[in-house]
This record gives structure tokens, C-alpha cells and sequence, in this order.
DNA sequence: GCGACAG
DNA sequence: ATCTTGTCGC
């Protein structure tokens, strides 16, 4: 599988967000389709020893949340992270992960913001009109936008709101933990990021696919540590 | 000037 | 993200 659209990654900080505010564009916010197999989830980890990013891609069945495979590259690190520009750090390495994937994946959540940043372009929707793949973005702590603390019960949830508009949800995934910060990344609507989430996220507060993600950036970061 | 700021 | 040990609690 291969990127649908391209775009140089040698820009400055002011062309990054003007490509942001333009590509945000391309975002399409619509129901899933009901036919999801696979499941994909995408991470990095940072050897700042040798300026190298090690980026990960699992593929998990949906219904059984099985691992059906992984792949990892390094990539030279070459954009700073500068807030609201994640996906021009991380994207790069991770794009040649998913190139190595024998089949497409029907979904990918991403281990960050989708439209819950501030030109409604995150690292989620970044990818997802890249790949022209349905994605969700669903991060650890908050970034964009307003919002009241959810009951701590699990599937409870809390609108962030930003310029009047919701772009996202808070969502418990586990009993009296904190929540995460979920977002449609592109051709996936809101109700879908937060179904998907919780569907992925049964036992453990975060997605089975950015969990097995980060174990597998974790492991092979080490690895090159200890050469 | 002060606080906030995905990973 | 990463640097880092034990420790409180379900």
C-alpha cells in the first residue's frame, strides 16, 4: 500500500501550519463504513543518542483485537517538536511502516489529536488524508478546545468544544481512571471515534492498538540502546 | 507580562 | 517523548 497524496516535509514552521490550514480541506467527517476487519495502530519512540525515531504499525483483527502483524523502521529525526505540528515530526517514520503492510488497514488509530487541534488538522487527520484511510486520533492528555471532566464510568464521555463547535470527546474507558482525549481524524464522524475507542480499549485505559504499538517502538528502542 | 502547549 | 524506584490501591 502507498501514500494517496504527498507533500515535501522539508518546510518551516510557518509553511508547516499554512499546509495545515490547506490540507484541513481534504478532512472529510463521515459515518464509518460497517464492514471494519482490521484495525491499525501506529506509534514512535525517540533515541535522542542518535537523533533517530523508531516508528511501529500493528495490525489487529477488529473482532478479536489479535495481532495479525508489525512492522518498524527508523527514520532520522528532522523536525523539532513544536506544538501543533506533531504530525510533521512523527508522519515521516511512520509512513514507511505502513507501507510494509501486506493489506490495507480499515481503520487506524492514532496515538494523538484528530480534529481536536486548532486548525483542525491533527496528526490523526494528517495521516488520514495522506493515506486516504478512515482515522482516529486518540490522545493521553488534553491539547484544543473546552470541556467538563466525564463521570469516571466507563463509556462516559464530555464534549470538547472549540469556535462553538464540538470537535471531539472526553471518554472514559476504564472505571475511576483518568480519560483520553478522542477525535476523528478523517472519514470517521465522532460517535465512531468513540465506539472504536472503547470497543479497542477492554482492558486497559488506552486503545489494544496503541498499547501493542508502543510495546513494539519500546522493545526495538532498547535494542538500540544497547549497541 | 502570564499561562498553556498532542508526543 | 524521556529521565527514573518504590509504592499506594483495586
Amino acid at each position: 500500500m502507498k501514500a494517496h497524496r504527498t507533500h515535501s516535509w522539508n518546510l518551516t514552521i510557518d509553511q508547516a501550519q499554512q499546509l495545515q490550514a490547506e490540507w484541513s480541506t481534504f478532512v472529510k467527517l463521515r459515518p464509518l463504513n460497517s464492514s471494519i476487519s482490521t484495525v491499525a495502530g501506529v506509534d514512535v519512540a525517540y533515541d535522542t543518542q542518535h537523533q533517530l525515531i523508531v516508528a511501529g504499525v500493528v495490525l489487529l483483527s477488529a473482532d478479536s483485537l489479535e495481532l495479525i502483524e508489525s512492522h518498524v523502521t527508523y527514520h532520522q529525526t528532522a523536525f523539532p517538536y513544536f506544538p501543533g505540528l506533531l504530525s510533521f515530526r512523527e508522519i515521516p517514520a511512520i509512513l514507511p511502516t505502513l507501507e510494509q503492510l501486506s493489506q490495507a488497514p480499515d481503520l487506524i488509530i492514532c496515538d494523538g489529536q484528530g480534529i481536536a487541534h486548532p486548525r483542525f488538522f491533527g496528526l490523526a487527520s494528517h495521516l488520514g488524508v495522506l493515506m486516504e484511510i478512515p482515522t482516529i486520533g486518540c490522545a493521553k492528555t488534553h491539547y484544543w478546545g473546552e470541556y467538563e471532566p466525564p463521570r469516571l464510568t466507563r463509556g462516559s464521555t464530555s464534549p470538547i468544544l472549540a469556535d462553538n463547535q464540538t470537535i471531539g470527546h472526553v471518554v472514559c474507558t476504564q472505571n475511576n481512571t483518568k480519560p483520553v482525549f478522542v477525535s476523528p481524524g478523517h472519514l470517521t464522524q465522532h460517535q465512531d471515534a468513540i465506539d472504536w475507542v472503547l470497543k479497542c480499549s477492554n482492558h486497559y485505559r488506552q486503545p489494544q492498538t496503541t498499547r501493542l504499538a508502543d510495546q513494539l517502538v519500546r522493545k526495538h528502542l532498547k535494542q538500540l540502546q544497547n549497541c
